[in-house]
DNA sequence: AAAGTTACCGAACACGCGTTCGAACCGTCA
DNA sequence: TGACGGTTCGAACGCGTGTTCGGTAACTTT
């Protein structure tokens, strides 16, 4: 952010402000009213010269604030560096975390039992489910199985005897499921999420 | 949602639809055009019989959408429950995770190393982390340490001599930092997110 | 048959909007 | 000294906005 004057910045600022909350553009008159301008025409002259040096951009006949100066929303994730406090600098922003980056449909799921606790998902975590009813040798998925309709979280598998839902615990069996007419994918788990 | 001709909750819909995306209110012109309305009058009509029974509250001099009728955002919680389908009825709707339900400073690390792998925390999830000076025994925390100032995750622990913190395996020693002067508390860990 | 509801129309209104023009003032740089 | 850029002003424009009035028509309820 540089090549602005105090007044610019001043204004582009607070553009930006109002840009986030409450999710508009301000109008010409609002801006003046602000800083004390009784003329638009300073107001547009302005604007002109932010949307000249790149601070304000035109999608078609309305101006925005270009992605790359608006403010970042969700959680900024921090390089775990073995050297130096990633804690202080921005310069070890390293990406964000949004569960907006998600497909709509997604969903999750609160996992009970321990049945994939050697994958460190334990009782109580959230999986977060990508529906799909077809998965991969060897993906995690969320199936519907047994008259019952009950769900459970398991590691997919295909065999020649059919598919089969292994659990991440020696302590129980996989569940062969070739003759199951309720056998039904609920989706694929995209991710995990433990809230301590 | 009930008490609607045909004609206002397909316009009703269309607002809903309109408020999400791209963000606000249509015009009076706009909804018009749509549904073939040559007056806005027809309009004003509609949007008064819809503020009217509810569906629209007024803020100020601006018509919305009430929260009420708000589509959801975020990811959805369904219950895992041992019998019947979770996934097919909203009846089991749960809740909703959110990132943004944290607060602003919160933050999220990638872990290195398996030195929480008990805590079921393995390499490259994410630690989120709220910001915090101080801790309680036990908690969760990630602490900057040493003189190369690295950073980790750790229990927290008092003790006589001081402050030490417990890795979750046991072929690591936890670390005692009694006379650590570069020794900080870069927050409590609030949340754990695994990316597959 | 009268009254009410729902649906639509055209026209006009006062207002806020972004844009543009001409004009001024004050610095700095050449 | 003159040119230039930043900053401000007032005035006017054409357009889109929400609001309101008066009127028509089909259908249901009373």
């Amino acid at each position: 952010m540089k090549d602005l004057t105090a007044k610019q910045r001043a204004i582009f600022e607070y553009i930006r402000e109002r840009v986030e909350n409450p999710g508009r553009f301000p109008s010409y008159r609002e801006i003046g009213r602000r800083f004390q301008l009784r003329s638009v025409a300073t107001v547009a002259q302005h604007l002109k010269a932010l949307e000249e040096k790149g601070f304000l951009i035109r999608d078609g006949r309305q101006l925005n604030v270009p992605d790359s100066y608006r403010e970042k929303k969700g959680v900024a994730i921090l390089g775990m560096v073995q050297a130096g406090s990633p804690l202080a600098a921005e310069a070890n922003y390293d990406g964000e975390l949004r569960l907006e980056d998600l497909g709509s449909e997604t969903f999750a799921v609160k996992v009970q039992g321990d049945s994939m606790i050697e994958a460190g998902i334990f009782e109580d975590d959230f999986v977060i489910v990508e529906p799909r009813e077809t998965a991969n040798e060897g993906d995690m998925v969320v199936a519907v199985v047994g008259e019952d309709q009950s769900v459970t979280v398991k590691y997919f598998h295909k065999s020649p005897k059919g598919v089969e839902l292994r659990p991440a615990n020696e302590a129980y069996e996989p569940i062969r499921v070739a003759n199951d007419p309720n056998f039904r994918l609920a989706g694929r788990v995209v991710g995990v999420l433990r809230k301590l």
